[in-house]
RNA sequence: GUGGGCGUAGCUCAGCUCGGUUAGAGCGCCAGGUUGUGGCCCUGGAGGUCGGGGGUUCAAGUCCCCUCGCUCACCCCA
């Protein structure tokens, strides 16, 4: 065993997978960037106080949280989740609005670990903030499915709900109270204790338990306003307009305590568990407000990054990129000329990587061979001599040994452009899938 | 926070039931077969405080206790 070991909750993300991960924001950025959302980055650590602001009953920031004092005494916290802190950016530096931002990084939650769920998590992430037209809603809806399209994923689906206006919802809060209340005997001794926190968030038990009390319980659309039923048909309407499948899910209650008016789920279609949301967001207008700002209505949705890469993978979608070089260059003179030509080659835009150590011929090639690189050159002491070099395609299909050539030295990287095809100088971006 | 399963080579795992020479396999890695040519094949090699600590025993990878870690589920959440 190594003297130490990541930390519970915590791993390392090693080639190959991290192109994976690369490549999953850079798909992100792909859908959010062309639809007018610019990146923001907002720091790790934060004054506590921003995230309790997001519920005194949430117990991602009751429990949860990585909080200490610094070295001067500060109050702080590594940030459990990115809304939170997005809207301090805002409160903090007055945008014009709209203001439309997107995110990516990790947060941190002391949890238990298990499948889908570690103590240092990724998301992705978009917010609008200044915008009240239940268009918005639909719009940051329709990029997280799109999302979740162009990485191939085809069993997710997508759940709607309303939590009404701040009159609404604290009215079915009590509604629900109520109810609850009058059936306390029906309900399990964890869901009594989830009732004296918060009762809306009783309605997101899985116990089997609390079954029947739940689906009994009055529904939010009975406690709805005009006006929070009007945004809600103009988010629904807006969503069929797009073609968007979706389910009405009146118990979905989101584990954040800000939400209010429209909130969202996209649950993936293989994973069963109970970490089965791969995302969700909503609306939490008055949460810029809470934090200091003006007034200022506020929805977004944040995804997981592992959860939906092993949707991913249970989906057989999305894997991970093949890695390589153009050119693998094989030198048993010393080395001094594979230094110099894989230069070139990087210099003219071409991936390229050789071996070290003075290797043999038949070591540097294996070599070659597992860079994945499509073409060798070799040097030898006789092309050293004669300023000239080998090159050997790696990569042919069919029969036989393909042919190798001789160029002259210092027509090399010119031949090797002119007759491989190598590719791209910036492989991570390229669309080989 | 609660409960189950599992920790043996870099990786995936046999061996533990019923304690007994020097702890194995496949893959990977290194080298050789081919003194200038990868993949396939063959041969050889390196690599292990059997998660850690304590106990029982003539003897512990194997039995007992503790502990750490991983994992799955609950809770909660992305």
């Amino acid at each position: 065993m190594p003297a130490f070991q990541t930390s519970p909750g915590m791993r390392d993300i090693l080639p190959p997978d991290s192109a994976r991960w690369r490549r999953f924001v850079d798909v992100f950025a792909g859908i959010v960037g062309p639809a007018g959302y610019g990146l923001v980055i907002p720091p790790l650590l934060e004054d506590a106080g921003v995230f309790q602001r997001v519920g005194e009953a949430t117990e991602v920031v009751t429990k949860q949280m990585y909080r200490f004092t610094d070295l001067g005494g500060r109050d702080v916290a590594l940030r459990p989740e990115l809304t939170a802190s997005i809207c301090r950016a805002f409160a903090e530096h007055r945008p014009a609005v709209p203001w439309k931002v997107w995110c990516a990084g990790p947060q941190f939650r002391y949890e238990k670990p298990q499948r889908g769920r570690l103590r240092q998590f990724e998301q992705v992430d978009v917010e609008v903030l200044g915008v009240d037209d239940p268009h918005v809603d639909v719009e940051v809806i329709a990029l997280g499915w799109r999302f979740f399209q162009a990485l191939g994923l085809r069993r997710v689906e997508l759940a709607l709900n309303t939590l009404g206006q701040p009159d609404d919802r604290r009215r079915y809060v009590e509604a629900l109270r109520d109810h609850f209340e009058a059936h306390l005997d029906a309900l399990t001794e964890e869901g009594r204790q989830t009732l004296t926190r918060n009762p809306l968030r009783v309605l997101d038990s899985k116990r089997s338990g609390d079954a029947d009390v739940i689906a009994a319980a009055p529904a939010m659309t009975d406690h709805l306003s005009d006006a929070a039923a009007d945004h809600f048909a103009t988010v629904r309407a807006g969503v069929d307009a797009l073609g968007i499948p979706y389910r009405i899910e009146p118990r979905l209650v989101r584990g954040l305590d800000y939400y209010l008016r429209t909130t969202f789920e996209y649950l993936g279609g293989t994973l069963d568990s109970a970490q089965n949301a791969l995302g969700g967001g909503g609306r939490y207008d008055g949460l810029v407000e809470a934090l200091g700002g003006p007034a200022t209505p506020g929805v977004g949705f944040a995804v997981g990054v592992d959860r939906t890469l092993i949707a991913c993978d249970d989906e057989g979608v999305f894997s991970t990129p093949a890695v390589g070089v153009d050119v693998f260059v094989v030198d048993t003179t010393g080395g001094a000329e594979a230094l110099v030509i894989t230069e070139e080659l990087r210099q003219a835009g071409r991936s390229a990587d050789r071996a070290f150590d003075g290797r043999s011929m038949k070591s540097q090639m294996k070599a070659a061979d597992r860079s994945g690189a499509d073409v060798a050159v070799i040097i030898g002491p006789d092309e050293l001599a004669a300023e000239t070099a080998v090159v050997r395609p790696l990569r042919v299909h069919g029969d036989g040994t393909p042919d190798q050539a001789v160029v002259p030295r210092a027509k090399l990287v010119h031949h090797l452009i002119q007759h491989h095809s190598l590719r791209s100088p910036a492989p991570l971006a390229s669309e080989d899938e």
